[in-house]
DNA sequence: GCATATTGCTATCACCGATAGCCGTCCTAA
DNA sequence: TTAGGACGGCTATCGGTGATAGCAATATGC
């Protein structure tokens, strides 16, 4: 017997399934990377911000505090990320080489697996998803801060 | 300093963070029932598919037949849900009247968690939505299955 | 100088997903 | 008719992510 799911017709399931098949997607695309996507993350953030401190990497990805510190710690071992002190609380954050090097692969794989979907779906509705989306991540309830 | 962050521009990253302000909402919406989003989803197919079998909850809702386990014995210790032996193997989930009345309650607050956001986007873009997620969850890559 | 805010951190929890493997039951084909 | 394989439910366990509470050191504003 094959059920029926009315979930079918709301948004937020919708929304949850189709994000989780793009995270496995993206996640096997980046598993010979020995990458998380958190990771990947924030490594292009980092990136592209050279010197930015670990809580505004995760004020941009919404990453608390706490959870930013084994990301961070990871990609240091790694030796993909160095940090510098700047006034005892804060450290700018920079790729080293390898870092880079690893930035620019995750890119490129990162952008095989956004076109698998893309093109899939057309211009016209791509360009409304990325309307809507960001209206959708806009609507948080007031009382919640960053 | 605010930082950029060129993952704006990502259809998996728009996916995941909009997915993620939802489950947030549905949370806090259903949080005073004391349901995870996982058992509300269970509960609202049990409701509609009266003596369906816990595996084929679990295709429905892409959810692994390990990880039903604890869904619906927790839906059973509180009564929401009962089983009735089929077959040796399988048994036939039904909700109880208590959980008719929590599936009801459910339904009630999703409502209005759906259309806090559905009303910010329009029924045009909504619709575009309904057309193009489905489109990306179908996009899975061959090689796995069900 | 002192109260307060900020930064990074530890420790711990909750939720969801995945895997490997067990057991008992069923179905079917030789 | 029985043997092998598929199936349904289950255990145990891990991985990834997010959240919370609280601490120590430092910076900042009055």
């Amino acid at each position: 017997m094959t059920l029926t799911n009315s979930l079918e017709s709301r948004l937020g399931y919708q929304l949850r399934r189709a994000s989780a098949v793009m995270m496995a997607d993206l996640g096997r695309e980046l598993s010979d990377l020995d990458l998380r996507p958190a990771e990947v993350t924030t490594l292009l953030v980092i990136a592209e911000n050279p010197d930015c401190s670990q809580t505004e990497v995760g004020q941009v990805l919404a990453i608390k505090r706490a959870n930013m510190v084994p990301i961070i710690s990871r990609l240091m071992e790694r030796g993909l990320v160095e940090r510098r002190r700047l006034d005892g609380r804060s450290h700018a954050l920079t790729l080293t080489e390898a870092g880079r090097k690893m930035a620019d692969d995750a890119v490129a794989r990162i952008e095989r697996h956004e076109t698998r979907f893309t093109a899939l779906l057309g211009e016209a509705d791509t360009n409304v998803l990325f309307r809507c989306l960001p209206t959708i991540r806009s609507a948080r309830s007031s009382e919640e801060e960053i």
